[in-house]
RNA sequence: GCCGCGGUGGUGAAAUUGGCAAACACGCAGGUCUCAAAAACCUGUGGUGGUAUCCCCACCUUGUGGGUUCAAAUCCCACCCGCGGCACCA
């Protein structure tokens, strides 16, 4: 043991492992990293993204990014600002669950020691953290707001449940939403997703869809996070028209097919049109008497044709659906459209490139404008009709023509002369005039399942009462047979709660659970195992799901389904700013009843209203179509709902994406492939300075880079030369000091100063790396005031190693981290000599020092360089054309090429 | 296919308001120290060629090909390649 350390001293010079330990302790009891509410300063709020508390630990890459906030926390509070640096848990999740199934043991508990044993890793890693702000989503006093959000989200009509053909991952057993399916296969266990109805909790994302388009203007993200939000939502412009159908009328009085196209310039030219193989219209048709199948042609062949065809598709899977590379299928109903411009009648058919979920479930084919449908057309041989003339020749039988900005519309009536984009207009004005169609907008973002059949999640809060819904349901079928008792009860209800009553009707039975029952517990149970019924492990547990109705008192049933582990993370940034009145929320419940009104955010609006909005996020480029967007979402919601300040419609102000580190062998880290690096092995080894160091200097922050254990050691000697030089000049005979060492780190003060607030941490690392270069080659003797502030410059790199230089060997007050942040002094910026650039035709030739007045005069700077022997060969015998000069910086002649 | 980002030594990279390409670090080579090794320190290190084995000089070099300019890694045009996201979205 002995032995060992002494190897390791002599080995390394840095005694780490002591200093570590006691300014740890120092740092501990001082608690030197609260952010102040309402303080005078200036106040910052950096967000790092939290973890998910995983049982194998914090790893690498946590440490690389929470390093990088951490180095921005530090500069930015030492640079005098009142900085909120908070830290929590989104602990809810299928791991935590998985786990705790496969060892018999609680979720609670798993969950409890993973935290632990981050937060212990965390604190090592000397992240700044306000661990007096600490949160944790799977608390019952923060997911009671996380279900009171959900509530207000029914409440207004945001949320409601609906049988949908969902993602079902056999393995994990549970709904997946369309973001976790990925080449339709399970995001997490990577088993082949199939499809299945249940009853699910929908929350309509797609109502915030252009606000979260519009919002993303008042932000500072770069613009990669603001294309792919801008890209997800994929808005599409275009207009909604009506096809009649020929000789037919639905079961409910429907006799026309809509359609969604961006193209309405072009409906001239459509020949044909297609619906999806769960369109609608396909019941009806398969339906069709005897009589009616004769009308329409409908052999039985045909019929069965049909039925294959839908049967065929839906064993589809969505990956095989939208391979593009494959031929397109197709069959024909035996139906006719009227297109409503031209009369023409145009066949309807079925295929599957049409999506139910995309627009309306049908379309109209324009094949000579349009890819897609010129494959279909070429496949079944339909008519392709031009509208469009383009500029140059033009072979339809080749091609479909697809441009909106060039051609004219020919073939097109009224139209006819226009440009597409003119024509689009036109014709909008005349759907709208006649009443076949009007403007409309489409999106790719699809609503959000909200339904987990999961234990360990945060229970929805609402309760279905099969009686009131038997009661709705027959009440709005049949209007003159209503209850009166029932409906009275339900507005009285409705009222009280400020519910909407028709929300009430549209959602039959459910009602929330009372705000002031919140939160609703997750029940200790015995089994955690999901079931194959498509049910809730909650489910199974009867008394907690036995509960009254809000509304009429009778029996009613605890929603049993959990909410998606987003839920918890979209307002976590809130509760950090309150997270100390979080902790006694139990205490707020108790006190009699409180007003729905009273929610936590809005008696905390003043404090929200001082720390937000967050001024940097940190986080990773795979949560930029999902957490991101969800939380701005659920922001932008409790902001319609008054509940939050209104100074700033976005939560978020500036999005930084970090990198990823890839293992030795520039794969990423996989324990499959053993080439995982484990940051305690590593601290274990050079030290946590030394790491922290290294893994921002690896790159670019937002750089993929690969681990390189050498490039560490380098840092590490680094960290021994700078140490080495503080302590032999802290007590060095100070009488030989000139201006240059003043001069050089005044310098880097700026430089690093700016790097850090670039996040541009590589180049001001090497920076200091180059200035202890340059003091040790110039044998330069540092002022003490100049050590110190070389110290502070590091401090936010290299905590402990600074602190302990900057206490012990400099001895000056404790802590370095609540020193200032060194401002550069003009007096010591003055340059006194320049370097000019001599060139010849662009071309270096060499470079002439002198005085910086002297650098600045065209005449006097041309004397000096035909003076110089190493420059004035190259001019001897060149006839000169013209001369360049950029004062104090460059000269060039430009000469006769011989 | 669409959107975004990128392509610079043996390696990670720096330089992006046009003005010294390769800072800083790794690696490598040689040296000092040592019985030896490690560590540490010092020196060198883009390529090709030239009475180049010493300082020296010329030319070439930032994915490819053009262009603008006194001057281009940086600006413009065309193309190639890589990474990430979306994708039969009408």
């Amino acid at each position: 043991m002995v032995d060992k350390k002494k190897e390791q001293d002599d080995r390394f010079q840095l005694d780490f492992d002591c200093w570590e330990k006691f300014w740890a302790k120092q740092w501990q009891e001082k608690s030197l990293y609260q952010g102040k509410d309402f303080d005078k300063k200036k106040k910052k709020y950096i967000l790092v993204e939290f973890p998910y508390p995983s049982g194998s630990g914090l790893h690498i890459g946590h440490t690389f990014t929470m390093t990088g906030a951490d180095v921005y926390a530090r500069k930015t509070r030492m640079a005098g600002s009142n900085v909120l640096f908070p830290m929590g848990w989104d602990a809810f999740g299928l791991p935590t669950e998985n786990y705790a199934i496969r060892t018999s043991r609680k979720p609670q508990d798993v969950s409890r020691e993973n935290t632990d044993n981050f937060k212990r890793q965390m604190k090592k890693m000397a992240f700044s953290f306000d661990w007096e702000r600490e949160i944790n989503t799977t608390t019952p006093n923060y997911y009671r707001w996380t279900q009171w959000i959900f509530i207000q989200l029914f409440k207004m009509g945001l949320a409601f449940k609906e049988a949908m053909p969902i993602n079902w991952c056999p393995d994990c057993k549970i709904g997946l939403a369309n973001e976790e399916v990925v080449d339709d296969r399970c995001e997490r266990c990577g088993a082949q997703v199939s499809r299945r109805k249940l009853n699910q909790w929908i929350v309509k994302i797609t109502d915030y869809a252009d606000q979260l388009i519009k919002g993303l203007e008042k932000t500072d993200f770069i613009d990669k996070v603001k294309a792919a939000q801008v890209n997800w939502i994929g808005k599409s412009k275009g207009a909604r028209v009506k096809f009649s159908i020929s000789d037919f009328q639905s079961s409910d009085k429907k006799n026309y097919l809509e359609v969604f196209t961006t193209r309405p310039d072009t409906l001239w030219g459509a020949t044909f049109m297609v619906i999806s193989p769960e369109h609608s219209l396909i019941g009806e048709i398969l339906s069709f008497d005897l009589k009616t199948r004769n009308k329409f042609e409908l052999s039985k062949s045909r019929i069965q044709e049909i039925e294959d065809y839908i049967e065929r598709a839906k064993r589809k899977s969505d990956l095989e659906r939208a391979d593009l590379a494959k031929e397109k299928t197709g069959v024909f109903t035996g139906l006719y459209a009227i297109n409503p411009v031209n009369r023409k009648k145009i066949p309807i058919w079925i295929s599957d490139f049409v999506l139910e979920s995309y627009g309306t479930g049908a379309i109209m084919a324009v094949p000579a404008h349009d890819e897609r449908d010129w494959q279909f057309a070429k496949k079944f041989d339909l008519p392709i009709i031009p509208v469009i003339k383009p500029a140059g020749n033009w072979d339809f039988s080749q091609k479909a023509y697809t441009e909106v900005d060039r051609g004219r519309m020919i073939n097109s009536d009224f139209i006819d002369n226009f440009t597409p984009d003119q024509a689009i207009k036109k014709i909008i004005a005349f759907l709208e005039k006649e009443q076949i169609g009007r403007k409309a907008v489409n999106y790719h973002l699809r609503d959000w399942i909200f339904s987990r059949q999961h234990y360990w999640g945060e229970p929805i809060p609402m309760i279905f009462c099969a009686e009131c819904a038997q009661n709705i349901k027959v009440k709005t079928q049949n209007w003159k047979l209503k209850d009166k008792e029932i409906f009275e009860k339900l507005k009285e209800y409705a009222t009280k709660e400020g519910i909407d009553i028709n929300i009430l009707i549209n959602n039959p039975g459910w009602y929330p659970v009372l705000e002031e029952d919140l939160p609703v517990e997750l029940p200790q149970v015995e089994k955690y195992e999901p079931t194959d019924t498509g049910e809730s492990p909650l489910a199974n547990i009867l008394n907690w799901k036995k509960t009254k109705c809000p509304c009429c008192g009778g029996e009613a049933e605890r929603e049993t389904d959990t909410m998606p582990n987003w839920a918890g993370s979209d307002w976590y940034y809130l509760a950090y700013c309150f997270a100390n009145r979080l902790k006694d929320s139990k205490q707020i419940k108790s006190k009699s009843k409180i007003k729905s009104s009273q929610d936590i955010f809005s008696e905390n609006k003043d404090v929200l209203g001082y720390w937000l909005p967050v001024d940097v996020y940190i986080g990773g480029d795979e949560h930029n179509t999902l957490h991101l967007l969800y939380s701005r979402f659920i922001y932008q919601f409790l902001y319609d709902l008054d509940v939050v300040p209104k100074q700033y419609p976005e939560p978020y102000y500036r999005r930084i994406s970090h990198g990823v580190i890839l293992g030795d062998d520039g794969q990423r880290m996989s324990k499959s492939r053993d080439n995982v690096i484990n940051p305690d092995d590593k601290w274990q080894k050079y030290g946590v300075d030394t790491l922290r160091t290294y893994l921002m200097f690896m790159g670019p922050f937002e750089a993929t880079m690969v681990w390189n254990e050498n490039a560490l050691k380098g840092v590490e000697r680094f960290l021994i030369r700078f140490s080495n030089l503080i302590k032999t000049q802290a007590r060095e005979d100070k009488k030989r000091i000139d201006n240059r060492g003043s001069c050089l780190v005044h310098q880097l003060v700026l430089k690093v100063t700016k790097d850090i607030d670039n996040f541009s941490y590589n180049t001001a690392i090497a920076a200091m790396m180059e200035n202890l270069n340059t003091i040790f080659s110039e044998k330069l003797i540092l002022k003490r005031e100049d050590l110190g502030i070389l110290i502070k410059l590091l401090a936010p790199f290299a905590p402990y190693l600074t602190e302990e230089l900057w206490c012990r060997v400099l001895k000056k007050p404790f802590s370095v981290h609540q020193q200032s942040w060194p401002k550069a002094q003009k007096k010591y910026l003055i340059v006194q000599k320049n370097t000019i650039i001599v060139q010849i035709n662009g071309r270096l030739k060499g470079k002439i020092d002198m005085d910086s007045s002297l650098s600045m005069d065209k005449d006097r700077v041309i004397l000096i360089v035909k003076k110089d022997l190493a420059v004035k060969k190259h001019l001897l015998n060149q006839k000169i054309k013209k001369i360049v000069f950029i004062p104090g910086k460059l000269i060039n002649f430009v000469v006769l090429k011989k």
